[in-house]
RNA sequence: GCCCGGGUGGCGGAAUGGCAGACGCUGAGGACUUAAAAUCCUCCGAGGAUUUUUCCUCAUGUGGGUUCGACUCCCACCCCGGGCACCA
């Protein structure tokens, strides 16, 4: 059977290295102890390292415990080093996959969610991660979720939180609405990758986020340093701020008609503008086209665009297509008519709807405009060049404005700004900004979330229940379909009750919120888990905040993260706290992968984490996943490549069962001056070890270069054996001693057994990273490389700190050296102390 | 198209201006064993010269450059992965 156990199979004599055994005696010792329990505590300087919250769903594999890994190492080097750390873990309980299973086999979504909470909590345990589990949260509580609710009544309060009638993406699988960022693939819904999403226009509950786009943009400058820059960069990608000017156009020879207003960057380029182009979707264009003499043709082929257009999914390689609506526009700079198209390249979510066409300077402009012939004219010139006879490609860049009325010969900032302010002075237009990001839908149509806190009263309209009455509990008993929308919609118990206001009839809302509220703040609560009065007290906040080490996928780089800080800058506005930025670092670890591709339960090729503490014990799995590749990149999983790992902590566990006997009852300790050569050899090459994985921890977090620095210093303990005669029990101590602190936060159950085998009983937990002696590291005698003209042609051997000429001279008399300078003059001598001698010869 | 990563032995990877390939996996050989497993030791980039010792050349995607010296810095290009994209 594959999952034995293969130490199991071990029946030679005297124990063997057994981590079913010892894992589970030192989870219970640390469990006895409330070793990882902490509580906030001035005195100490405090560490809050977070790894993100699993949804648990299905078994647990190694994908996710490489997550929790790392966020492990960190959390007991930290501790190791003084610090009161905090390391928590909870629940992503909310979700459709929940509602989904139990569709499907007929459960409840609480039980299935429990079922595998239980399941994920049983191998995190398991693998022996140091979590204070007195602070476990799952988000689908009602002693959770209420303060989602709490929060939404404060942004309603601040019309941070309102209904709008939105045209949204409608998963016909899922029967719900999705999320932008959850279509994929250009139309395809995230969770079923072969079904198409259609757009369906629904009465939906958003959150204000584009109140601080501005503050969202300017706040990640306090991220720079910490955050990986690339997610910087997506978020600011994504908020996606752009600068220029709102100019109205008046609709010529139509009464009553309001002007049409479009959005540039390039309001220098208007004396190019040879039309305007609205979206196909833009208010304005029924009444443009109403007794419009194109109205034919034109109603027509809207038609046809409005059907085509809801495919999103060609959007990049369409062609674009236009017609004319039979109407003008009036350039509100030149007095000039141009005509009002229709553009399917048009956006109606971006800016005003509206753009006006310059195709000599804008390249899709130009496209359009060739299409349909309509005119180019040049408006802006390269300061250097005198005139461009034939218009290739459009001139995108800043020159000089020509053809430009009293702007011409005017460089184009200069003209930006002139414009912008002329605009605004006569009332058709002004400087400003828009942004890609958009506000928050939240509202979802299913069962399984946080129910939204309102109730709809015939007299009063939307009334929101009053914090006294939260939370608004989401009900046990619903007939779950998979179909038609919301369950709660289909629950009469839950939809009918009275209005708070006037106590006349009232029908509650039956949307659920998007769980991205759930993560958006939970990192909070983990510092007050417990508390019924609040989300959480300010104080205890002040102390542990912000986050000084976040680890998870790079997947949340956008959503979650984006959100968290935005939930951040609303309580930070509430008065709950103070800091504007909840993550200090951000740290993006790889993917486990299996075949090229990542672990997932649909790909069917999962290694579960189980089944590997099982085969070899969950400080082999830790070990594996930090030694096989660094953290930041993926990594491929290979079952063989385990066996190394495996391997190297039995020869550790070896090696101290040896000596442990003759060494436990002395004091560890670096020797006198009378040391053996052996003794300096292994004292160095701890403390030399100990110096880099110290920096690996520290600075680098090159966990796998670190583990290589152990295997090696293994390695050469080995290779001096038999120590018994040449090496004293004290400094075998020391030796043993250091390697043990060295692995304890990467194998922590192997290093406590170890070090009570050494003779200590108070419990590793207790013990400091250890300092390296300097001292000790340093080498009498080091080799030194030898180039002739850069080539390597031999190494010598002299004390440290040897002087060029010694070195010299010694290389003169090298046997291998010798010949490539015989006969020629030394030009030029490098030579960098201890480390390498280069001659330049002629 | 734009923006980020990345390209090093049979494989995962190490070295961030100074001995390329640490460490591990795989493979080969040896020791131990009745035998196997486990364990311990040795070897393992390519080519050539010399044969039992060593030496030389080539080699970090490709081509240039800077430097006494480049996996590392600069320029151009190729390939792979990811993100964004009619954004006005």
């Amino acid at each position: 059977m594959a999952e034995q156990n293969i130490a199991g199979g071990v029946t030679a004599a005297g124990p063997a290295y057994d981590p079913q055994k010892i894992e589970e005696k030192w989870q219970k010792r640390w469990a006895e102890a409330r070793v990882f329990e902490t509580e906030a505590d001035p005195s100490k300087p405090k560490y809050y390292v977070l790894e993100m919250l699993p949804y648990p769903s299905g078994t647990m594999h190694m994908g996710h415990m490489r997550n929790y890994a790392i966020g492990d190492v960190v959390a007991r080097v930290k501790r190791m080093r003084g610090f009161n750390v905090l390391h928590p873990m909870g629940w992503d309980a909310f979700g459709l996959p929940a509602e989904n299973a139990a569709i499907k086999n007929n459960t409840h979504p609480r039980e299935w969610t429990n079922k595998n909470i239980a399941e994920f909590q049983r191998v995190l345990r398991r693998f022996g991660f140091s979590y204070d589990w007195r602070r476990e949260i799952s988000t689908c509580e009602p002693e959770y979720y209420r303060w989602n609710q709490w929060f939404f009544l404060r942004m309603l309060e601040r019309g941070l939180a309102y209904r709008k009638k939105s045209r949204v993406n409608w998963c016909p699988k899922c029967c719900t609405v999705l999320a932008n960022e959850q279509v994929i693939n250009g139309g395809y819904c995230w969770r079923h990758e072969d079904t198409l999403v259609e757009s369906r226009e629904i009465e939906q509950w958003f959150l204000k986020t584009t109140a601080y786009a501005e503050q969202l943009l300017d706040d990640l400058k306090e991220l720079e340093g910490g955050w990986p820059e690339r997610v910087i960069l997506m978020q600011r990608n994504w908020i996606g701020k752009s600068q220029g000017a709102k100019v109205k156009f008046a609709v010529a020879d139509l009464a009553g008609a309001e002007p049409i207003e479009v959005f540039t960057t390039r309001i220098d380029t208007i004396y190019g503008a040879t039309a305007v182009i609205l979206a196909p979707g833009h208010p304005l264009l029924p009444k443009l086209l109403k007794d419009s003499p194109a109205r034919g043709e034109a109603e027509a082929k809207l038609g046809k665009m409005l059907q085509t257009s809801v495919k999103t999914e060609d959007l990049a390689t369409m062609e674009k297509e236009g017609f004319f609506t039979g109407r003008y526009a009036v350039n509100p700079f030149s007095g000039e008519k141009i005509p009002i198209w229709v553009g399917n390249f048009v956006l109606m979510e971006y800016g005003t709807g509206a753009i006006m066409a310059v195709p000599a300077h804008d390249q899709r402009d130009l496209g359009f405009c060739r299409k349909y012939a309509l005119p180019v004219r040049v408006v802006v010139q390269p300061k250097e060049v005198e005139s461009p006879k034939a218009v290739e490609g459009a001139f995108t860049e800043y020159g000089v404005s020509v053809n430009s009325g009293p702007y011409s010969s005017m460089e184009s900032e200069t003209a930006i700004a002139k414009m912008a302010a002329f605009a605004e002075q006569k009332g058709f237009g002004r400087a400003e900004t828009v942004f890609r990001l958009k506000d928050w839908g939240i509202s979802r149509q299913r069962y399984w979330g946080t129910p939204i806190p309102v109730v709809y009263c015939e007299k009063d309209g939307i009334v929101p229940i009053p914090d006294s009455e939260l939370p608004v509990v989401l009900p046990d008993k619903v007939k779950l379909t998979g179909e038609g929308g919301s369950p709660l919609a289909a629950t009469p118990e839950f939809v009918n009750t009275t209005c708070p206001k006037c106590g006349g009839p009232a029908r509650r809302e039956t949307d659920t919120m998007d769980t991205f509220v759930d993560s958006s703040w939970y990192f909070y609560r983990y510092c007050d888990p417990r508390n019924e009065k609040r989300p959480y007290d300010s104080t205890k906040i002040v102390y542990w905040f912000q986050i000084d080490q976040y680890i998870g996928g790079i997947t949340h780089a956008i959503l979650h993260l984006l959100y968290s800080r935005f939930w951040c800058k609303v309580m930070r506005d509430l008065g709950l706290i103070t800091h504007n930025e909840p993550i200090a670092r951000l740290f993006t670890q790889g993917m486990v992968q299996k075949g090229g591709v990542a672990m997932s339960k649909s790909r069917g090729n999962v290694v579960g984490a189980e089944e590997m503490a099982q085969k070899y014990g969950a400080d082999t799995g830790r070990l594996y996943t930090l030694f096989a590749a660094p953290p930041e990149k993926d990594l491929e999983w290979s079952e063989e490549s385990i066996e190394g790992s495996w391997r190297f902590l039995n020869r550790v566990y070896r090696l101290v069962e040896r000596h442990a006997p003759a060494i436990k009852g002395v004091k560890g300790g670096n020797g006198d001056a009378a040391a053996s050569p052996k003794e300096k050899l292994l004292l160095r090459k701890a403390h030399q070890t100990l110096r880099r994985v110290t920096q690996d921890f520290e600075t680098r977090w090159h966990f796998n270069s670190a583990i290589a620095l152990v295997m090696e210093m293994t390695n050469e303990i080995y290779l001096q054996e038999p120590l018994e005669k040449e090496v004293r029990p004290e400094v075998r101590k020391e030796v043993l001693e250091l390697l043990t602190l060295m692995l304890a936060p990467m194998t922590p159950h192997l290093a406590e057994e170890l070090w009570e085998m050494l003779g200590y009983s108070g419990g590793l937990w207790k013990a400091s990273w250890p300092a390296f002696d300097e001292a000790l590291t340093r080498e009498d005698e080091v080799e030194i490389p030898v180039q002739v003209n850069g080539r390597l042609r031999g190494k010598v051997k002299v004390a440290v700190g040897a002087n060029a000429d010694e070195v010299e001279k010694l290389a003169r008399a090298d046997a291998a050296i010798a010949p490539h300078l015989a006969g020629k003059a030394v030009v030029k001598r490098i030579f960098v102390p201890d480390k390498l001698l280069n001659l330049v010869v002629a």
